[in-house]
Parts: C-alpha cells; sequence; structure tokens
RNA sequence: GGCCCGUUGGUCAAGCGGUUAAGACACCGGCCUCUCACGCCGGUAACACGGGUUCGAUUCCCGUACGGGUCACCA
C-alpha cells in the first residue's frame, strides 16, 4: 500500500495510553512481568519444543494423526517437550468431550504428550494449556498493542464489512480490512469515546504497517527459503468477547510456551505474514516454521485434502474400530512423512521406529494421497513380526472394546487361539496374511465351531458319490500322530487308488488318464474341514483342531455330500 | 479472481548439472508347491509442457498448463 496508510497512528502517545486505560481497565500485568512467568527452558542444545494445538471440534483424524508424530518425534527424539495446547478459542465448535476424545485416540496410536492438556488436567509450568483460560495474557498484549498505536479498536459491524466486500470485489481491489479500506483504523480518539460510551461492541485490530508490495522471507523448516508478500491486512486480534483470534493466541502462546518449531498444515502458510508480522511487533524471536503438506484422497479424477466431513472413514475411531494395529498405522504414516524411513527400515532390520532419525528436511512437500493398499501392506509386514502371543494379546483387547461378540470366544481358549495364531509364523519368512482385527476374525473363524460355515464348493471334479467314499476312507485311516509327510503321503496314497495323479505335473502331462491330482483330493479334504478352497497348511489345522473336532466335520460332510 | 505452495511410473518416492532415472506398494508373468500365504526370479510403467542458461538439463531461471491451499470476530 501507499506510505500514506503506514503512517503512525493519529492518536497522541498520551491518547493511546488513555485508550489503553479505558479498553483493558482490568489489566495490571505488564508484557514483562510474563517474560518471567515462563522463562526460557532449560534443555539441551538442540532440543526441539513442539506443540499439537487442535480445536475441540470432536473429531479427528489421520492427518491430524500425521502432524502429530512429526511433532511428537521431533520432540522426543531430541530430548524436548511436546505439548498438548487446546485452541477453544471459538466456542460456537466447541464440542463436549472433544479433548477427552482427542486424547485418548492419540493415546491409543502412541503419541504422548510431556506437558499440556491432560485427562487429569493441566501439567506443566508453561500453562493454563486451554486458550480461553489465558485469556488475561492476550489482553496484556493487545494492551501493550494499543499503548504502542499499533492496534485499535474496530466498530465496524458484518454488515459494514460485507459492504466494503463488495465494493472491493466491483472495484477488482483486493478484500480485507486494510489501508484506506481500515475505516476505523484512524478514529479521533473522540469518535472512539463515543461509541465506547455508547456500548458498541468492537474487535480490536493490528494495525499493519507492512507493504504489501514488499517481500520478506522466511527459512522454513520443511520447504526452505519462502518469499511472501508483507502482510498489510489489520486483521482481528481479539473477537467482541475478547478471546484472540488463532493469530495472535498462536504468535503469544508459541512465543511464551517456549515452543521452538512450529509444524502446521500448509493451510497456514498463506496467514504466514499476519504471523510474521505480530512477531516482529510484539518483538518476540520467531521459532522455526515447518509447513507439512496435507494428505489427500482420491475423489473422481481428482486428488483433495482429507475432509472431517466429507471422510469419515479417514477418522482415528475408524481404524481403531476396524482393528489395525497402532503401530501399523504409525509406521504408515512415518513411511509418507518421512521419505527415507522405509529404506532404513529395510537397512535396518529389528530395529524400533523411535530410532529411527527423524528430521523436518525429509519431509515432503508436496501433497500424498493416502494408500490403503500400502497401510495394509506395512500392517502385514507388522503382524509377521510378533509373536503369537502379542498377536494374541492385542486381538483381546482390542476385541474387547470393538468385537465383544468375539471377545469372550477368543477369551475362552487362549491356547488354542495361539496355535492358530502361530501358523506359519515362528520361521524365517513367517506368512503375511494378518491385517487387522476385523480381517483376522474373519480369516481365522473356521476353526471356531460357532462360526464353522462352509463357505466354497467341493471340487467339482469328484463326484459327489465319490467323495463321500474318499472322505470315509480318509476318516478311517486317518492317525492324528503322523508327522505331516506321513500324512500328506497317505493322502496321496489314498488318491491314487481312486484314480487320481499322485503329482499335479503327471496329471497336466496326461489328463486323460486321470481323474484329477492330488491336490483335488486335498481340495476336497480342505473344503470339508475348513469349509474352503483357501487355507494354510491341513495337517496343521487338524492339529489345532484336534482329532474329535476333525472327525467330526469330516462326518458331517460326509452327511451333506450324501443328500446330494 | 488475487496471493501462496506444489508437479519424477497407478501410489509413496530417491535424485540435488553428466545416472542404463534407485527403492517400496500395487499390477502382470515365471519358479517353488496339495490350495492359500511366504519366498525367489523377471516384467510393464515416470522426469506435465514450452522457452531460455549451459558443452550438457529431471536437476537452475522464466512462462504455460494442471493440482492443492487461502482470502472470517474458524482454526
Amino acid at each position: 500500500m501507499t506510505t500514506e496508510s503506514n503512517r503512525q497512528s493519529r492518536l497522541t502517545p498520551a491518547e493511546c495510553d488513555a485508550l489503553a486505560r479505558r479498553l483493558f481497565p482490568h489489566i495490571t500485568k505488564r508484557p514483562e512481568e510474563y517474560e518471567e512467568i515462563y522463562p526460557p527452558r532449560q534443555l539441551p542444545q538442540g532440543a526441539y519444543v513442539t506443540r499439537l494445538g487442535p480445536s475441540p471440534t470432536g473429531f479427528i483424524h489421520l492427518g491430524n494423526l500425521y502432524g502429530a508424530l512429526a511433532d511428537e518425534r521431533l520432540a522426543h527424539q531430541s530430548g524436548g517437550v511436546f505439548i498438548l495446547r487446546v485452541e477453544d478459542t471459538d466456542n460456537k465448535r466447541e464440542v463436549e468431550g472433544a479433548v477427552e476424545l482427542i486424547i485418548s485416540s492419540l493415546a491409543y496410536f502412541g503419541v504422548r504428550f510431556d506437558e499440556g492438556a491432560t485427562a487429569e488436567g493441566d501439567k506443566g509450568d508453561y500453562g493454563p494449556y486451554r486458550q480461553r483460560q489465558r485469556a488475561e495474557l492476550y489482553q496484556t498484549m493487545a494492551c501493550r498493542l494499543i499503548r504502542q498505536g499499533r492496534a485499535y479498536p474496530c466498530f465496524c459491524t458484518e454488515q459494514e464489512l460485507t459492504e466494503i466486500r463488495e465494493r472491493q470485489t466491483a472495484a477488482k481491489e483486493n478484500p480485507g480490512y486494510y489501508g484506506p479500506w481500515a475505516k476505523h483504523r484512524d478514529l479521533t480518539i473522540e469518535e472512539i469515546e463515543r461509541r465506547l460510551a455508547a456500548g458498541e461492541p468492537f474487535v480490536i485490530r493490528l494495525r499493519s504497517m507492512g507493504d504489501s508490495q514488499k517481500t520478506f522471507t522466511v527459512t522454513d523448516g520443511i520447504r526452505g527459503p519462502l518469499t511472501m508478500p508483507e502482510n498489510d491486512q489489520d486483521f482481528v486480534l481479539l473477537k467482541a468477547d475478547g478471546i484472540p483470534t488463532y493469530h495472535f493466541a498462536h504468535v503469544i502462546d508459541d512465543h511464551f510456551m517456549r515452543i521452538t518449531h512450529i509444524l502446521r498444515g500448509e493451510e497456514w502458510l498463506a496467514t504466514l505474514p499476519y504471523h510474521w508480522e505480530l512477531f516482529q511487533t510484539l518483538g518476540f524471536e520467531p521459532p522455526v516454521f515447518c509447513h507439512t503438506t496435507v494428505l489427500m484422497k482420491m475423489e473422481g479424477e481428482t486428488k483433495r485434502k482429507l475432509s472431517k466431513r466429507k471422510d469419515p472413514e479417514l477418522g482415528l475411531d475408524y481404524y481403531r474400530q476396524l482393528g489395525y494395529l497402532p503401530a501399523a498405522v504409525r509406521s504408515y504414516l512415518l513411511t509418507v512423512l518421512n521419505s527415507n524411513y522405509e529404506e532404513w527400515q529395510l537397512a535396518n532390520p529389528g530395529t524400533v521406529m523411535t530410532d529411527f532419525p527423524f528430521t523436518t528436511e525429509k519431509m515432503g512437500s508436496s501433497g500424498a494421497l493416502f494408500d490403503l493398499d500400502k497401510l495394509q501392506n506395512v500392517s502385514k509386514d507388522v503382524f509377521a513380526s510378533m509373536t503369537a502371543q502379542e498377536i494374541y494379546d492385542f486381538l483381546l483387547s482390542w476385541s474387547a472394546a470393538e468385537a465383544p461378540e468375539a471377545h469372550s470366544l477368543l477369551a475362552k481358549d487362549p491356547a488354542y487361539v495361539k496355535a492358530i495364531l502361530n501358523i506359519g509364523r515362528g520361521g524365517e519368512n513367517p506368512r503375511k496374511d494378518l491385517i487387522y482385527g476385523r480381517q483376522i476374525l474373519e480369516f481365522i473363524r473356521f476353526f471356531f465351531d460357532e462360526w464353522f460355515r462352509r463357505e466354497d464348493a467341493y471340487p467339482e471334479q469328484i463326484s459327489a458319490e465319490l467323495a463321500v467314499a474318499l472322505l470315509k476312507e480318509y476318516a478311517s485311516a486317518y492317525d492324528f500322530a503322523e508327522d505331516n509327510t506321513a500324512w500328506f503321503d497317505k493322502v496321496r496314497e489314498l488318491g491314487v487308488k481312486h484314480g487320481f495323479a499322485a503329482k499335479p505335473k503327471d496329471f497336466k502331462k496326461n489328463p486323460e488318464a486321470y481323474k484329477g491330482h492330488v491336490g483335488d483330493v486335498s481340495s476336497l479334504l480342505r473344503v470339508a474341514l475348513s469349509g474352503r478352497r483357501n487355507s494354510p497348511d491341513l495337517w496343521e489345522i487338524q492339529q489345532i483342531l484336534g482329532l474329535e473336532r476333525t472327525q467330526a466335520r469330516l462326518a458331517q460332510a460326509i452327511e451333506e455330500l450324501s443328500k446330494l
């Protein structure tokens, strides 16, 4: 804007002083006192102090966890502090119990705070940690700005603001409250006095000294040097109810809580000039800004930022309900957050996630699509690295909350369930077919008589009559004590005796000569015993089912097939 | 629309003036094999476009296109 609009306040220092007292009669502290109340932290060199500042709207999704994880890693791996600060300056949006939900959801996924709002109340020396309770601090700072002529009361009504915007749109000017458009920027003290006396509601606006024709440069912790136009907007500092806007609260809190690194989504990039001017005006040393990318979702042909309202399936609760392993979700998010995490993990087997040196430099700056395939793959790997006992413990606690109908069955016979979970586990290359709680229940359901049912058809190349004969013969010859090899040899013999090829290759070479091959015979057994055409090793399944249940299922299949 | 950020295979992404342009997921073959899964081997597939700068551009600069974000007394 013109230099005209950058001029100092029209009010004299004495008038500013009087105005400050008039506006904030209850403010007794001076900003300097707060510097002492919230002294610089005594922390090791290079320690990060980060914070998560959710607004208590009662919904938290993958994107929030994504950011929280970065904050958490940076703070904790550097010996720093991670704070939860509740940004409740908008009472219209507040939802009952939201803070508790946020804390418990994040805790479930392994994100813990050192300081700030907790379920038991505030913890730490830089509180209170709910912004509405810090009103006096913000007002003290606003009072100082008024006194310095760097802020002023604005009595504009919503209508007047709309009008201004309309005129700006018509004139093709940038919208906003700035420069010549800021009509209450230079009210006389008498006019202000008159309106105050009349009880008109007002907000406190910054008197911007910026020039949008000029630029400034900040070095972003993720994106490197960023050049942006200076702010020239007289944006609102304190709302009519005396509560600060995000912009004002953020700058003051991050200063007095001695935050070193501000991680926030890129949606804040556009207002960075606001914050920059505020840091300068208040004389605060700005922390390092780190603007992360947002997590995106594919919608039709285009990508879109995850939305609270449109994407309930991306809520943290959703993954908890499905029974995703917290470690898997964390690990997946880390692969997106830090591009070299995956390779590090591959190169350092047997390490835990917290050993990984997380850096802001390795964070990407273009929006990443949420990739369910990848999450599932990561999840499989995590389950594959766990013992049956660990998986059992997880399933038990998860099902208690999210799958009560399965919980009692899982709890009834721990040894049985663990034996099931142990199939194909323990070797160098464990099976990777466990993804999440619900899916695991589905995967193992046939082991339980309560859930067992035939899901697939018997092999069509075997007639019902022959199938019955095979099953009967198999059942009477079945020896529970035989080992895997001896057992399969017997299945093979049985097949050969009835005209099946001993090897699939023999059958392929000469299909006319056989009724099928040994695989068809075991398919028959598989369907009879598991209800499915595909399953893990049959011998193991029988060992786990036990002799009695095995025989019962064979009998059941014989009966079923006899009716055909 | 103004401003800001971004753009390497379907996805996540290495790369930071000279590479046969990594790797992971997904997909497709093959091997192993009684099915599934695992594992192993192989394959398809990318530097948005146009100008510069340079001996040489994926890499640097400028445009264009496309995508995203933001323009509140919400955060």
